[in-house]
RNA sequence: GCGCCAGUAGCUCAGUGGAUAGAGCGCUACCCUGCGGAGGUAGAGGUCAGAGGUUCGAAUCCUCUCUGGCGUACCA
């Protein structure tokens, strides 16, 4: 039992082993038991854990629950970290933290300080987040946000549960959609400079590309003009994806999200630093060793309804350019083969979902690792403005962009917004009601927290009182010792996010853990007795108060960081 | 047509096969008047889209129907 190990898993051991020493007893069969033997119950007074084990067992252990109840009820060791077992029809087991137990916990988490609730399930193992990865050509939109919030919280989730994390950009700068954004940046310049041209069919009308055309003129003057119908120099394109990648590393900086590593797609058709083959004729001539493509209609493709899937998909077309997929097959061959992560996670909208199955059919075929390859959607965001539906599509009409939602609503309350919702449902962003309504925002409910708790030690400290040497056996109020079980939530919930890839549980516990130090610290108002504050003329009392003090305002501010919001000191 | 995701309070949404289905906003009534009121307590408000099924137990799993979103390219 390390440190590390969450006290659901610790509790739920006390249950097996309890249960092994009643079959070992004669008082129970000899039946196997379940994996997860203790949960939160929804109702506090049934306990901080509960067991339905009973109630599982009795069809295999041909006995009344309620029978299998008191026979492993009587194996469980209560003292060190639970109190006595209560049974309760129709066959549960009811455990409460021993009250000891709860308050040595208070100097636990001060000690851990920054890495209190951090877990041991990832064993250092090596993973990638891959998110956002908008095409380089224009700003990211409100769609984009939510992937970089959802992935940034779940990178920092599994940081967090043990797990070595790498967030990565892939930025798409090889394929047709940037030769479409070269060429209307290009028909932007040459107007600049008085030509009488117009964007090409199919591509990009937005205001930005004007802008980013007046950058490269006053930065290049007219040394990119090419003679008139002539195509430009490669310049102009390299120039403009390289504009358009700072301005979405700036975008996402602004939002709190920064990378490990920006990938460019095009690396992948060049040879690696040591001379190795590129990426993508490795993976192609693994594939073609395995047998996996066939020339068909003058394109190479890859034989995926052979691996299970509905259909063949093109890797090469006719005219000897590699598709899209392609690049993917190679990108992942160097995800898992040349950089060798154990598992890879890529965050992508719904509107990818297309690319889920083959994808995964391509991976395994050229790196058998299609297990460890987990594609995460999440459902566009909708927009709502005046009471009207807005898509948000970079190649069709009005987007609304992510630096525009910051700017209104903050960077803080737009990541919260987002992670809220569950990666997997549709989200309405009704944006005159998110900035009419930005300071009645959930997320100054919890910012507001961390600020009252770091003001209470600062008026302490200005009195010379500190949570040094207090006592913690000292705290028995309910209310006190509520705030603290709910602390000791926060390690299973890192673990449900690292488990389920779904951030959303993060930010609600946020809300709970608020709460609880919202009521903590407001029943001291309610009794109105000076002496029933935090600070009291009792030196003794007061320090362990501030000691508990202390130690919420280090897991609040765990739980605003896991999230890549601000943990502000005052507001 | 086929496939994927969803449908839970007036609105936006949580909900790990378990005990009386929750939160925020909005609404109503109180508390406290502060070590930060961006607070606390309580209440009204539900056919968990509908119908079958599995189970000791279903919002949760399975099947069908309805509704919405997305996908079904030699675009990305």
């Amino acid at each position: 039992m390390t440190e590390t190990t969450t006290l659901r898993d610790r509790v739920g051991a006390l249950v097996a082993e309890a249960a092994e020493a009643a079959i070992r007893a004669g008082s129970l069969p000899d039946v196997a038991l379940p994996d997860d033997l203790v949960e939160r119950p929804r109702d506090p007074a049934n306990g901080d854990y509960a067991s339905s084990l009973p109630l599982r067992l009795a069809r295999s252990a041909m006995m009344p629950p309620l029978a299998i109840a008191e026979a492993i009820a009587g194996h469980l060791p209560a003292g060190e970290v639970i109190d006595e077992p209560r049974i309760a029809p129709p066959g549960f087991i009811n455990l409460s933290l021993a009250e000891h137990f709860v308050q040595g916990e208070i100097d636990r988490i001060i000690e851990q300080g920054p890495t209190f609730a951090d877990g041991a399930l990832g064993q250092g193992k090596r993973v990638q987040v891959e998110f956002v990865s908008a095409n380089p050509t224009g700003p990211l939109h409100v769609g984009n946000g939510r992937g970089a919030a959802i992935g940034d919280t779940l990178a920092s989730a599994l940081s967090a549960a043990g797990y070595e994390v790498e967030r990565e950009y892939y930025v798409n700068d090889a394929g047709t959609q940037t030769d479409v954004f070269a060429e209307t940046l290009y028909a932007r310049y040459q107007q600049q400079h008085g030509r009488d041209v117009s964007i090409p069919e199919g591509g990009y009308p937005g205001e930005y590309m004007v802008d980013l055309a007046t950058q490269l003129r006053e930065r290049e003057g007219d040394r990119l003009l090419a003679e008139p119908g002539e195509p430009p120099s490669p310049e102009v394109r390299e120039m403009g994806i390289a504009l358009i990648v700072e301005h979405i590393r700036g975008t996402l900086a602004t939002f709190g999200t920064t990378y490990d590593r920006w990938f460019s797609e095009r690396s992948l058709y060049e040879p690696s630093a040591d001379g190795a083959a590129s990426a993508y004729d490795a993976a192609i001539a693994i594939l073609r060793e395995n047998g996996h493509l066939a020339e068909r209609e003058g394109a190479l493709w890859l034989t995926s309804s052979d691996l299970g899937e509905d259909k063949d998909n093109v890797v090469v077309r006719s005219d000897g350019r590699p598709t899209y997929f392609a690049s993917d097959i190679a990108y992942h061959y160097d995800k898992f083969v040349r950089r060798d992560f154990e598992q890879v996670i890529n965050i992508w909208g719904a509107d990818h979902h297309g690319h889920v199955s083959r994808l995964e059919a391509g991976t395994e075929a050229v790196t058998g690792k299609g297990d460890a390859l987990h594609l995460l959607l999440y459902q566009l965001v909708t927009l709502k403005r005046g009471g009207e539906t807005v898509r948000l599509s970079k190649r069709g009409g009005e987007i609304i962009t992510l630096d525009e939602l910051v700017e209104e609503v903050g960077p803080d309350a737009a990541r919260f917004f987002f992670l809220l919702r569950a990666p997997s449902s549709q989200m309405d962003f009704d944006l005159d009601l998110a900035v009419k309504q930005s300071n009645e925002n959930p997320v100054y409910y919890i910012q507001y927290a961390h600020a009252r708790l770091a003001s209470i030690l600062d008026r302490a400290a200005g009195e010379g009182r500190t949570p040094e040497g207090g006592d913690v056996a000292l705290l028995t109020a309910p209310h006190e010792l509520a705030l603290v079980r709910e602390m000791l939530r926060l390690a299973e919930v890192i673990e449900l996010v690292a488990t389920t890839y779904e951030p959303q549980h993060l930010a609600h516990y946020g809300m709970e853990l608020a709460t609880s130090f919202h009521a903590f610290n407001d029943a001291f108002r309610q009794q109105g007795d000076p002496n029933l504050k935090v600070i009291t003329d009792d030196a003794a009392l007061t320090a362990a108060r501030l000691r508990l003090v202390l130690a919420a305002k280090i897991a609040l501010g765990r739980v605003l960081d896991l999230m890549g919001m601000t943990a502000p000191e005052r507001m």
